[in-house]
RNA sequence: GGCGGCGUACCCAAGUGGCUAAGGGGGAGGUCUGCAAAACCUUUAUGCAGCGGUUCAAAUCCGCUCGCCGCCUCCA
Protein backbone atom coordinates (compact mmCIF):
# COMPACT_ATOMS: atom_id res chain seq x y z
CA UNK A 1 0.00 0.00 0.00
CA UNK A 2 0.77 3.71 -0.82
CA UNK A 3 1.01 6.52 1.81
CA UNK A 4 1.31 9.88 1.11
CA UNK A 5 4.92 11.31 3.54
CA UNK A 6 4.89 14.94 4.28
CA UNK A 7 8.36 14.65 4.64
CA UNK A 8 9.16 13.61 0.55
CA UNK A 9 6.13 15.17 -0.38
CA UNK A 10 5.18 12.01 -2.21
CA UNK A 11 3.34 8.90 -2.00
CA UNK A 12 5.36 5.73 -1.06
CA UNK A 13 5.22 2.56 -0.52
CA UNK A 14 4.50 1.46 2.97
CA UNK A 15 7.46 -0.45 4.69
CA UNK A 16 7.24 -0.78 8.48
CA UNK A 17 10.38 -0.65 10.40
CA UNK A 18 9.73 -3.69 11.48
CA UNK A 19 7.91 -6.05 9.16
CA UNK A 20 4.18 -7.32 10.03
CA UNK A 21 3.86 -4.32 12.95
CA UNK A 22 3.09 -0.76 12.48
CA UNK A 23 3.43 2.03 15.47
CA UNK A 24 1.80 4.89 15.07
CA UNK A 25 1.56 8.32 17.18
CA UNK A 26 -1.05 11.03 16.08
CA UNK A 27 -0.65 14.13 18.28
CA UNK A 28 -4.09 14.45 19.83
CA UNK A 29 -5.47 17.71 21.29
CA UNK A 30 -4.56 20.36 24.51
CA UNK A 31 -7.50 19.73 26.66
CA UNK A 32 -8.58 23.51 27.36
CA UNK A 33 -11.72 24.09 25.11
CA UNK A 34 -14.12 22.17 23.41
CA UNK A 35 -13.68 20.05 20.60
CA UNK A 36 -14.61 21.07 16.86
CA UNK A 37 -15.08 19.35 14.27
CA UNK A 38 -11.55 19.89 12.81
CA UNK A 39 -10.43 17.76 15.75
CA UNK A 40 -13.31 14.87 14.87
CA UNK A 41 -11.58 15.04 10.91
CA UNK A 42 -7.92 14.69 12.73
CA UNK A 43 -9.44 11.72 15.14
CA UNK A 44 -11.64 9.64 12.37
CA UNK A 45 -9.30 9.48 10.42
CA UNK A 46 -6.35 8.42 12.38
CA UNK A 47 -9.11 5.78 13.39
CA UNK A 48 -9.84 4.45 10.18
CA UNK A 49 -5.83 4.21 9.38
CA UNK A 50 -5.69 2.35 12.46
CA UNK A 51 -8.52 0.02 11.94
CA UNK A 52 -7.42 -0.60 8.04
CA UNK A 53 -4.06 -1.28 8.95
CA UNK A 54 -5.14 -3.41 11.04
CA UNK A 55 -7.55 -5.23 8.59
CA UNK A 56 -4.68 -5.69 6.62
CA UNK A 57 -2.93 -7.94 9.12
CA UNK A 58 -0.48 -5.62 10.88
CA UNK A 59 -0.49 -5.50 14.15
CA UNK A 60 -1.17 -2.28 15.37
CA UNK A 61 -0.13 -0.13 18.47
CA UNK A 62 -1.28 3.33 18.13
CA UNK A 63 -0.83 6.11 20.32
CA UNK A 64 -2.65 9.51 20.68
CA UNK A 65 -1.35 11.73 23.35
CA UNK A 66 -3.49 14.61 25.73
CA UNK A 67 -1.63 17.62 26.00
CA UNK A 68 -3.11 18.41 29.83
CA UNK A 69 -0.29 21.67 31.21
CA UNK A 70 0.22 24.25 29.07
CA UNK A 71 -0.08 27.91 28.93
CA UNK A 72 -4.04 27.61 27.38
CA UNK A 73 -4.98 25.43 30.34
CA UNK A 74 -3.34 27.76 32.92
CA UNK A 75 -5.00 30.75 31.26
CA UNK A 76 -8.32 28.92 31.13
CA UNK A 77 -8.40 28.12 34.69
CA UNK A 78 -7.87 31.68 35.71
CA UNK A 79 -10.51 32.63 33.78
CA UNK A 80 -13.08 29.83 34.65
CA UNK A 81 -11.72 30.05 38.51
CA UNK A 82 -10.69 26.79 39.08
CA UNK A 83 -7.51 24.35 39.05
CA UNK A 84 -5.83 23.67 35.77
CA UNK A 85 -6.18 20.10 36.33
CA UNK A 86 -9.56 20.29 36.78
CA UNK A 87 -9.51 22.20 33.22
CA UNK A 88 -7.60 19.58 31.98
CA UNK A 89 -10.09 16.91 33.42
CA UNK A 90 -13.28 18.92 32.57
CA UNK A 91 -12.35 19.27 28.48
CA UNK A 92 -10.38 15.41 28.46
CA UNK A 93 -13.80 14.09 29.45
CA UNK A 94 -15.53 15.75 27.04
CA UNK A 95 -13.31 14.86 24.46
CA UNK A 96 -13.93 11.07 25.21
CA UNK A 97 -17.80 11.99 24.86
CA UNK A 98 -18.15 13.86 21.48
CA UNK A 99 -15.41 11.24 20.15
CA UNK A 100 -17.07 7.70 21.82
CA UNK A 101 -20.73 9.37 19.66
CA UNK A 102 -18.75 9.95 16.63
CA UNK A 103 -17.88 6.14 16.84
CA UNK A 104 -14.03 6.95 17.51
CA UNK A 105 -12.34 4.09 19.02
CA UNK A 106 -9.91 4.83 21.55
CA UNK A 107 -6.15 4.33 21.16
CA UNK A 108 -3.96 1.31 22.61
CA UNK A 109 -1.96 4.02 24.90
CA UNK A 110 -3.89 7.72 25.64
CA UNK A 111 -1.01 9.33 27.39
CA UNK A 112 -0.87 12.72 28.97
CA UNK A 113 2.42 14.97 29.34
CA UNK A 114 1.91 15.38 33.03
CA UNK A 115 2.72 11.33 33.73
CA UNK A 116 5.98 11.94 31.69
CA UNK A 117 7.91 14.12 33.57
CA UNK A 118 10.48 12.20 34.42
CA UNK A 119 10.75 11.09 30.91
CA UNK A 120 10.94 14.39 29.66
CA UNK A 121 13.56 15.46 32.13
CA UNK A 122 15.72 12.69 31.40
CA UNK A 123 15.40 14.18 27.62
CA UNK A 124 16.20 17.77 28.52
CA UNK A 125 18.98 16.38 30.32
CA UNK A 126 20.11 14.10 27.43
CA UNK A 127 19.97 17.18 24.90
CA UNK A 128 21.96 19.49 27.52
CA UNK A 129 24.44 17.26 28.15
CA UNK A 130 24.72 16.61 24.47
CA UNK A 131 25.13 19.87 23.75
CA UNK A 132 22.05 20.59 21.85
CA UNK A 133 20.04 22.47 24.53
CA UNK A 134 21.08 24.98 26.76
CA UNK A 135 19.66 26.62 29.98
CA UNK A 136 19.22 30.25 30.94
CA UNK A 137 17.64 31.33 34.03
CA UNK A 138 15.70 27.83 34.44
CA UNK A 139 14.26 27.78 31.37
CA UNK A 140 15.84 25.02 29.01
CA UNK A 141 15.59 25.94 24.98
CA UNK A 142 16.79 23.32 21.96
CA UNK A 143 19.75 25.47 19.91
CA UNK A 144 18.22 25.07 16.23
CA UNK A 145 21.96 25.56 14.84
CA UNK A 146 23.03 22.72 16.34
CA UNK A 147 20.62 20.76 14.67
CA UNK A 148 21.75 20.10 10.86
CA UNK A 149 18.53 19.01 9.14
CA UNK A 150 16.46 21.45 10.91
CA UNK A 151 13.55 22.36 8.51
CA UNK A 152 13.82 18.88 6.77
CA UNK A 153 9.97 18.24 7.30
CA UNK A 154 8.66 21.83 6.14
CA UNK A 155 11.16 22.33 4.09
CA UNK A 156 12.57 25.44 5.07
CA UNK A 157 16.03 26.59 5.47
CA UNK A 158 16.58 28.34 8.88
CA UNK A 159 18.13 31.19 7.33
CA UNK A 160 15.03 32.60 5.44
CA UNK A 161 13.33 31.81 8.80
CA UNK A 162 15.13 33.95 10.59
CA UNK A 163 14.71 36.37 8.17
CA UNK A 164 11.05 36.97 8.17
CA UNK A 165 10.68 36.01 12.24
CA UNK A 166 7.80 36.96 13.82
CA UNK A 167 7.77 35.22 16.82
CA UNK A 168 8.93 38.23 20.18
CA UNK A 169 12.19 38.13 20.84
CA UNK A 170 13.56 36.28 24.02
CA UNK A 171 16.46 38.04 25.13
CA UNK A 172 17.69 35.00 26.81
CA UNK A 173 17.27 32.80 23.09
CA UNK A 174 20.77 32.76 21.67
CA UNK A 175 18.87 32.76 18.46
CA UNK A 176 14.75 33.44 17.83
CA UNK A 177 14.38 29.82 16.22
CA UNK A 178 15.24 28.50 19.47
CA UNK A 179 12.57 26.78 21.64
CA UNK A 180 11.44 25.90 24.92
CA UNK A 181 11.97 22.48 26.25
CA UNK A 182 11.48 23.46 29.87
CA UNK A 183 9.84 26.64 31.16
CA UNK A 184 10.22 27.87 34.43
CA UNK A 185 7.09 28.76 36.21
CA UNK A 186 6.40 31.64 38.12
CA UNK A 187 4.28 32.10 41.45
CA UNK A 188 1.07 30.09 41.78
CA UNK A 189 1.48 28.17 38.61
CA UNK A 190 1.94 24.72 38.32
CA UNK A 191 5.17 22.80 38.31
CA UNK A 192 7.50 19.93 39.15
CA UNK A 193 10.70 19.77 40.48
CA UNK A 194 13.92 19.53 37.82
CA UNK A 195 17.41 19.89 37.77
CA UNK A 196 16.68 24.05 36.55
CA UNK A 197 14.72 24.30 39.28
CA UNK A 198 10.45 24.56 39.52
CA UNK A 199 8.75 24.21 35.56
CA UNK A 200 6.88 22.48 33.06
CA UNK A 201 7.48 20.76 30.18
CA UNK A 202 7.61 23.05 27.11
CA UNK A 203 4.85 21.76 24.42
CA UNK A 204 6.87 19.98 21.93
CA UNK A 205 8.71 17.76 24.14
CA UNK A 206 6.10 15.90 25.12
CA UNK A 207 5.66 14.17 22.03
CA UNK A 208 9.14 13.28 21.95
CA UNK A 209 8.82 11.90 25.38
CA UNK A 210 5.42 9.09 24.97
CA UNK A 211 6.37 8.76 21.50
CA UNK A 212 10.18 7.69 22.84
CA UNK A 213 8.72 5.27 25.80
CA UNK A 214 5.52 3.24 23.89
CA UNK A 215 7.09 3.34 20.57
CA UNK A 216 10.56 3.53 20.93
CA UNK A 217 13.18 5.29 19.20
CA UNK A 218 12.14 5.30 15.54
CA UNK A 219 8.94 4.17 14.37
CA UNK A 220 6.66 4.08 11.51
CA UNK A 221 3.43 6.77 11.58
CA UNK A 222 2.78 10.26 13.43
CA UNK A 223 0.71 12.38 11.96
CA UNK A 224 -1.76 14.93 13.11
CA UNK A 225 -3.26 18.09 11.72
CA UNK A 226 -1.32 20.18 8.76
CA UNK A 227 -1.06 23.24 11.24
CA UNK A 228 1.29 20.71 12.77
CA UNK A 229 3.61 20.68 10.58
CA UNK A 230 5.67 23.12 11.89
CA UNK A 231 6.92 24.29 14.09
CA UNK A 232 5.30 21.23 16.31
CA UNK A 233 7.05 18.37 14.40
CA UNK A 234 9.71 19.95 12.96
CA UNK A 235 10.69 20.56 16.73
CA UNK A 236 9.69 16.57 17.31
CA UNK A 237 12.04 15.85 15.07
CA UNK A 238 14.69 18.07 15.94
CA UNK A 239 14.46 16.83 19.42
CA UNK A 240 14.12 13.17 19.18
CA UNK A 241 16.90 12.69 16.46
CA UNK A 242 19.34 14.70 18.55
CA UNK A 243 18.75 12.61 21.44
CA UNK A 244 18.91 9.19 20.29
CA UNK A 245 21.10 9.76 17.38
CA UNK A 246 18.44 7.99 15.45
CA UNK A 247 15.95 8.25 12.52
CA UNK A 248 12.47 9.25 14.27
CA UNK A 249 9.26 8.69 12.41
CA UNK A 250 8.81 6.86 8.68
CA UNK A 251 6.30 8.53 7.46
CA UNK A 252 4.41 11.70 8.09
CA UNK A 253 1.01 12.50 7.71
CA UNK A 254 -1.18 15.18 7.92
CA UNK A 255 -4.77 15.83 7.45
CA UNK A 256 -6.20 19.16 5.70
CA UNK A 257 -8.21 21.76 7.03
CA UNK A 258 -11.94 22.25 7.32
CA UNK A 259 -12.74 25.69 5.84
CA UNK A 260 -15.98 27.98 6.12
CA UNK A 261 -16.38 30.21 3.52
CA UNK A 262 -12.76 28.59 1.92
CA UNK A 263 -11.08 30.32 5.05
CA UNK A 264 -9.61 27.30 8.04
CA UNK A 265 -11.85 27.16 11.04
CA UNK A 266 -9.82 28.50 13.96
CA UNK A 267 -10.47 29.38 17.17
CA UNK A 268 -9.01 33.22 16.10
CA UNK A 269 -11.02 33.26 13.39
CA UNK A 270 -14.09 32.42 15.18
CA UNK A 271 -15.68 30.53 12.60
CA UNK A 272 -15.77 27.12 13.67
CA UNK A 273 -18.09 24.70 15.16
CA UNK A 274 -17.95 22.76 17.59
CA UNK A 275 -18.97 18.88 17.79
CA UNK A 276 -21.08 19.17 20.24
CA UNK A 277 -23.31 21.86 18.22
CA UNK A 278 -23.42 20.16 15.04
CA UNK A 279 -24.36 16.72 16.81
CA UNK A 280 -27.62 18.38 17.90
CA UNK A 281 -28.85 18.70 14.19
CA UNK A 282 -26.94 16.03 12.80
CA UNK A 283 -26.54 12.24 13.41
CA UNK A 284 -22.81 11.56 14.18
CA UNK A 285 -23.12 8.71 11.38
CA UNK A 286 -23.55 11.82 9.21
CA UNK A 287 -20.89 13.72 10.63
CA UNK A 288 -18.47 10.63 10.01
CA UNK A 289 -19.66 9.77 6.11
CA UNK A 290 -19.05 13.66 5.60
CA UNK A 291 -15.38 13.84 7.04
CA UNK A 292 -14.78 10.81 5.12
CA UNK A 293 -16.53 11.64 1.63
CA UNK A 294 -13.55 13.49 0.27
CA UNK A 295 -9.84 12.68 0.58
CA UNK A 296 -7.91 13.13 4.01
CA UNK A 297 -5.50 15.49 2.88
CA UNK A 298 -8.14 17.83 0.75
CA UNK A 299 -9.63 20.83 2.89
CA UNK A 300 -13.15 20.11 2.98
CA UNK A 301 -15.97 23.09 3.01
CA UNK A 302 -18.17 22.64 6.22
CA UNK A 303 -22.00 23.86 5.98
CA UNK A 304 -25.16 22.42 6.56
CA UNK A 305 -25.57 21.98 3.01
CA UNK A 306 -23.08 19.31 2.91
CA UNK A 307 -24.18 17.64 5.98
CA UNK A 308 -27.28 17.51 4.40
CA UNK A 309 -25.86 15.56 1.20
CA UNK A 310 -24.16 13.21 3.96
CA UNK A 311 -27.27 12.89 5.25
CA UNK A 312 -28.64 11.43 2.19
CA UNK A 313 -26.61 9.59 0.70
CA UNK A 314 -26.61 7.57 4.19
CA UNK A 315 -30.53 7.59 3.84
CA UNK A 316 -29.97 5.71 0.47
CA UNK A 317 -27.96 2.76 2.14
CA UNK A 318 -30.66 2.53 4.71
CA UNK A 319 -33.03 2.41 1.88
CA UNK A 320 -31.45 -0.27 0.03
CA UNK A 321 -31.00 -2.19 3.64
CA UNK A 322 -34.56 -2.06 3.58
CA UNK A 323 -34.99 -3.23 0.15
CA UNK A 324 -32.53 -6.06 0.86
CA UNK A 325 -34.15 -7.71 3.92
CA UNK A 326 -37.61 -7.23 2.03
CA UNK A 327 -35.86 -9.70 -0.44
CA UNK A 328 -34.67 -11.85 1.42
CA UNK A 329 -37.83 -12.25 3.74
CA UNK A 330 -40.12 -13.09 0.45
CA UNK A 331 -41.06 -16.36 -1.01
CA UNK A 332 -37.99 -18.00 -2.87
CA UNK A 333 -39.74 -21.23 -3.39
CA UNK A 334 -39.54 -20.78 -6.95
CA UNK A 335 -35.80 -19.93 -9.20
CA UNK A 336 -36.18 -17.28 -11.28
CA UNK A 337 -33.52 -15.42 -12.95
CA UNK A 338 -33.21 -11.79 -14.16
CA UNK A 339 -30.85 -10.16 -16.62
CA UNK A 340 -28.75 -8.37 -14.27
CA UNK A 341 -27.73 -11.55 -12.53
CA UNK A 342 -24.35 -11.84 -14.23
CA UNK A 343 -23.44 -7.72 -13.82
CA UNK A 344 -24.27 -8.27 -10.11
CA UNK A 345 -22.01 -11.46 -9.98
CA UNK A 346 -19.39 -9.69 -11.31
CA UNK A 347 -19.55 -6.84 -8.68
CA UNK A 348 -20.00 -9.18 -6.03
CA UNK A 349 -16.24 -11.07 -7.30
CA UNK A 350 -14.37 -7.68 -7.69
CA UNK A 351 -15.76 -5.34 -4.98
CA UNK A 352 -13.49 -5.59 -2.09
CA UNK A 353 -10.72 -5.66 -4.28
CA UNK A 354 -11.71 -2.41 -5.55
CA UNK A 355 -12.09 -1.04 -2.37
CA UNK A 356 -8.96 -2.29 -0.91
CA UNK A 357 -7.46 -0.90 -3.78
CA UNK A 358 -8.95 2.68 -2.99
CA UNK A 359 -8.01 2.29 0.73
CA UNK A 360 -4.19 1.13 -0.47
CA UNK A 361 -3.85 4.71 -2.45
CA UNK A 362 -3.28 6.41 0.71
CA UNK A 363 -6.68 6.24 2.23
CA UNK A 364 -8.94 6.88 -0.60
CA UNK A 365 -11.69 6.95 1.51
CA UNK A 366 -13.94 9.23 -1.11
CA UNK A 367 -13.01 6.88 -3.50
CA UNK A 368 -14.33 3.47 -1.49
CA UNK A 369 -16.93 5.27 -0.62
CA UNK A 370 -18.11 5.45 -4.46
CA UNK A 371 -17.70 2.07 -4.74
CA UNK A 372 -20.14 1.37 -2.29
CA UNK A 373 -22.44 3.47 -4.46
CA UNK A 374 -21.98 1.29 -7.49
CA UNK A 375 -22.48 -1.73 -5.73
CA UNK A 376 -25.46 -0.33 -4.48
CA UNK A 377 -26.78 0.99 -7.23
CA UNK A 378 -26.40 -2.78 -8.83
CA UNK A 379 -28.40 -4.61 -6.06
CA UNK A 380 -30.79 -2.13 -6.52
CA UNK A 381 -31.05 -2.72 -9.78
CA UNK A 382 -30.82 -6.60 -9.66
CA UNK A 383 -33.55 -6.46 -7.39
CA UNK A 384 -35.90 -4.43 -9.53
CA UNK A 385 -35.36 -7.45 -12.10
CA UNK A 386 -37.12 -9.28 -9.68
CA UNK A 387 -35.27 -12.72 -9.31
CA UNK A 388 -36.07 -15.60 -6.59
CA UNK A 389 -35.13 -18.24 -5.35
CA UNK A 390 -31.33 -19.48 -3.88
CA UNK A 391 -29.01 -17.93 -5.92
CA UNK A 392 -30.66 -14.80 -5.65
CA UNK A 393 -30.80 -14.96 -1.97
CA UNK A 394 -26.75 -15.95 -1.91
CA UNK A 395 -26.20 -13.19 -4.23
CA UNK A 396 -27.93 -10.70 -2.24
CA UNK A 397 -26.15 -12.27 1.44
CA UNK A 398 -23.16 -11.92 -0.41
CA UNK A 399 -23.65 -8.38 -1.33
CA UNK A 400 -25.28 -7.06 2.15
CA UNK A 401 -21.85 -8.86 3.34
CA UNK A 402 -19.84 -6.84 1.24
CA UNK A 403 -21.40 -3.78 2.29
CA UNK A 404 -21.10 -4.30 5.83
CA UNK A 405 -17.64 -5.39 5.78
CA UNK A 406 -16.73 -1.81 3.75
CA UNK A 407 -18.86 -0.27 6.18
CA UNK A 408 -17.40 -1.47 9.32
CA UNK A 409 -13.87 -0.28 8.24
CA UNK A 410 -14.94 3.14 7.79
CA UNK A 411 -17.39 2.51 11.21
CA UNK A 412 -20.31 3.64 8.95
CA UNK A 413 -23.56 1.63 8.43
CA UNK A 414 -23.57 0.02 11.15
CA UNK A 415 -27.35 0.58 12.54
CA UNK A 416 -30.91 -0.75 11.77
CA UNK A 417 -32.76 0.88 9.10
CA UNK A 418 -34.83 1.24 12.49
CA UNK A 419 -32.60 2.99 14.63
CA UNK A 420 -31.99 5.58 11.41
CA UNK A 421 -35.64 6.48 10.72
CA UNK A 422 -36.13 6.57 14.50
CA UNK A 423 -32.57 9.16 14.79
CA UNK A 424 -33.72 11.30 11.93
CA UNK A 425 -37.30 11.87 13.73
CA UNK A 426 -36.34 12.71 16.80
CA UNK A 427 -33.50 15.39 15.48
CA UNK A 428 -36.37 17.02 13.82
CA UNK A 429 -38.43 16.84 16.25
CA UNK A 430 -41.17 15.23 14.72
CA UNK A 431 -44.15 15.08 16.92
CA UNK A 432 -45.07 11.88 16.12
CA UNK A 433 -44.47 8.57 18.39
CA UNK A 434 -43.92 5.33 16.15
CA UNK A 435 -47.12 3.70 17.69
CA UNK A 436 -48.99 6.68 16.08
CA UNK A 437 -47.32 6.71 12.73
CA UNK A 438 -47.84 2.56 13.08
CA UNK A 439 -51.58 3.22 14.01
CA UNK A 440 -52.22 5.90 10.84
CA UNK A 441 -50.75 3.34 8.44
CA UNK A 442 -53.58 0.84 9.68
CA UNK A 443 -56.07 3.43 9.25
CA UNK A 444 -54.23 4.05 5.61
CA UNK A 445 -54.68 -0.20 4.60
CA UNK A 446 -58.30 0.14 5.57
CA UNK A 447 -59.07 3.30 3.36
CA UNK A 448 -56.78 1.71 0.42
CA UNK A 449 -58.89 -1.60 0.77
CA UNK A 450 -62.18 0.27 0.42
CA UNK A 451 -60.33 2.07 -2.39
CA UNK A 452 -61.28 5.47 -0.52
CA UNK A 453 -58.41 7.17 -2.19
CA UNK A 454 -59.44 10.73 -0.67
CA UNK A 455 -59.38 9.41 3.03
CA UNK A 456 -55.89 7.47 2.44
CA UNK A 457 -54.17 10.04 0.60
CA UNK A 458 -55.46 12.77 3.45
CA UNK A 459 -53.74 10.61 6.36
CA UNK A 460 -50.58 10.49 3.81
CA UNK A 461 -50.44 14.04 3.52
CA UNK A 462 -50.88 14.72 7.41
CA UNK A 463 -47.76 12.75 7.54
CA UNK A 464 -46.47 14.12 5.16
CA UNK A 465 -46.47 17.92 6.53
CA UNK A 466 -44.61 16.53 9.74
CA UNK A 467 -41.77 15.32 7.79
CA UNK A 468 -43.07 11.37 7.35
CA UNK A 469 -43.06 9.86 3.79
CA UNK A 470 -44.95 7.09 3.41
CA UNK A 471 -44.26 3.67 1.16
CA UNK A 472 -46.16 1.20 -0.32
CA UNK A 473 -44.84 -1.79 -1.26
CA UNK A 474 -46.09 -5.35 -2.38
CA UNK A 475 -46.46 -5.99 0.84
CA UNK A 476 -47.18 -3.27 3.14
CA UNK A 477 -46.54 0.25 4.11
CA UNK A 478 -43.75 1.44 5.54
CA UNK A 479 -42.52 4.84 7.13
CA UNK A 480 -39.58 6.70 6.62
CA UNK A 481 -38.11 10.32 7.46
CA UNK A 482 -37.90 13.14 4.75
CA UNK A 483 -34.60 14.26 4.15
C1' G B 1 9.18 38.00 1.32
C1' G B 2 10.15 32.27 1.95
C1' C B 3 7.72 27.47 1.44
C1' G B 4 3.45 24.56 0.02
C1' G B 5 -1.39 23.35 -1.86
C1' C B 6 -5.72 23.92 -4.81
C1' G B 7 -8.78 25.34 -9.43
C1' U B 8 -12.70 18.61 -12.82
C1' A B 9 -20.43 19.37 -14.97
C1' C B 10 -25.49 23.48 -11.86
C1' C B 11 -23.33 21.78 -6.62
C1' C B 12 -20.13 18.22 -3.85
C1' A B 13 -16.21 14.94 -5.30
C1' A B 14 -12.67 10.66 -7.26
C1' G B 15 -9.25 10.33 -11.05
C1' U B 16 -1.98 12.48 -11.42
C1' G B 17 0.29 9.46 -18.83
C1' G B 18 -3.33 5.47 -22.63
C1' C B 19 -10.28 1.61 -21.86
C1' U B 20 -16.51 5.47 -23.23
C1' A B 21 -13.43 11.44 -17.17
C1' A B 22 -15.89 7.13 -10.72
C1' G B 23 -19.69 8.17 -7.15
C1' G B 24 -23.43 11.39 -4.70
C1' G B 25 -26.84 15.61 -4.98
C1' G B 26 -29.77 18.74 -8.30
C1' G B 27 -32.39 19.47 -13.27
C1' A B 28 -35.11 17.28 -17.61
C1' G B 29 -37.64 13.02 -19.71
C1' G B 30 -39.29 7.95 -18.87
C1' U B 31 -40.58 2.84 -16.43
C1' C B 32 -43.24 1.26 -12.06
C1' U B 33 -47.68 3.05 -8.89
C1' G B 34 -54.92 4.04 -7.71
C1' C B 35 -51.95 8.54 -7.03
C1' A B 36 -47.33 8.95 -4.67
C1' A B 37 -42.64 7.53 -2.57
C1' A B 38 -38.56 4.48 -3.35
C1' A B 39 -35.93 2.03 -7.06
C1' C B 40 -34.33 1.74 -12.01
C1' C B 41 -33.40 3.74 -17.14
C1' U B 42 -32.08 7.90 -20.50
C1' U B 43 -30.09 12.67 -20.43
C1' U B 44 -27.06 16.85 -18.13
C1' A B 45 -18.11 17.96 -19.01
C1' U B 46 -15.60 16.09 -27.27
C1' G B 47 -13.78 18.30 -22.02
C1' C B 48 -10.76 18.96 -16.65
C1' A B 49 -8.93 27.82 -14.75
C1' G B 50 -6.23 30.06 -19.30
C1' C B 51 -2.12 29.91 -22.77
C1' G B 52 2.10 27.45 -24.58
C1' G B 53 5.36 23.00 -24.55
C1' U B 54 7.08 17.60 -24.01
C1' U B 55 4.97 12.88 -25.92
C1' C B 56 2.54 8.20 -30.64
C1' A B 57 -0.72 9.60 -26.34
C1' A B 58 -1.97 14.61 -20.84
C1' A B 59 -7.13 16.58 -16.64
C1' U B 60 -2.64 13.84 -15.31
C1' C B 61 4.44 15.80 -16.88
C1' C B 62 7.06 20.93 -17.79
C1' G B 63 6.76 26.46 -18.24
C1' C B 64 4.10 30.95 -17.87
C1' U B 65 -0.48 33.67 -16.60
C1' C B 66 -4.97 34.35 -13.71
C1' G B 67 -7.85 33.17 -9.29
C1' C B 68 -8.33 31.01 -4.32
C1' C B 69 -6.20 29.03 0.13
C1' G B 70 -2.63 27.38 3.84
C1' C B 71 2.09 27.42 6.81
C1' C B 72 6.06 30.72 8.36
C1' U B 73 2.79 32.92 15.80
C1' C B 74 -1.07 28.97 19.46
C1' C B 75 -3.83 25.88 16.20
C1' A B 76 -6.51 19.27 14.16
Amino acid sequence: MKIYNTMSGKKEDFIPVAPGAVGMYACGITVYDHCHIGHARSAIIFDVMRGYLRYKGFEVKYIRNFTDIDDKIINRARQEGISWNEVAKKYTDEYYNVMDTLGVGRADVEPKATEHIKEIIDIVQGLIDKGYAYEMQGDVYFEVGKFSDYGKLSNRDPEDMMAGARVDIDERKKNPMDFALWKSSKEGEPSWDSPWGPGRPGWHIECSAMSLKHLGESFDIHGGGADLIFPHHENEIAQSEAYTGKPFAKYWVHNGFITVDKEKMSKSLGNFFTIQDILAKFDAEVIRFFLLSTHYRSPIEFSDEQLKEAELSIDRYYTTAVRIRDFLTRDHSRDRTCAEESVLEDMVGKFLDRFKAAMDDDFNTALAIGHIFELIRIVNKYIDGGPSGKKSVGLIKSSYDLLRESGNLLNIFWRTPEQWYNILKDIRNIGFSEEYIVAKIEERRKSREAKDWAASDSIRKELEEKGIILEDKKDGTSWKVKI
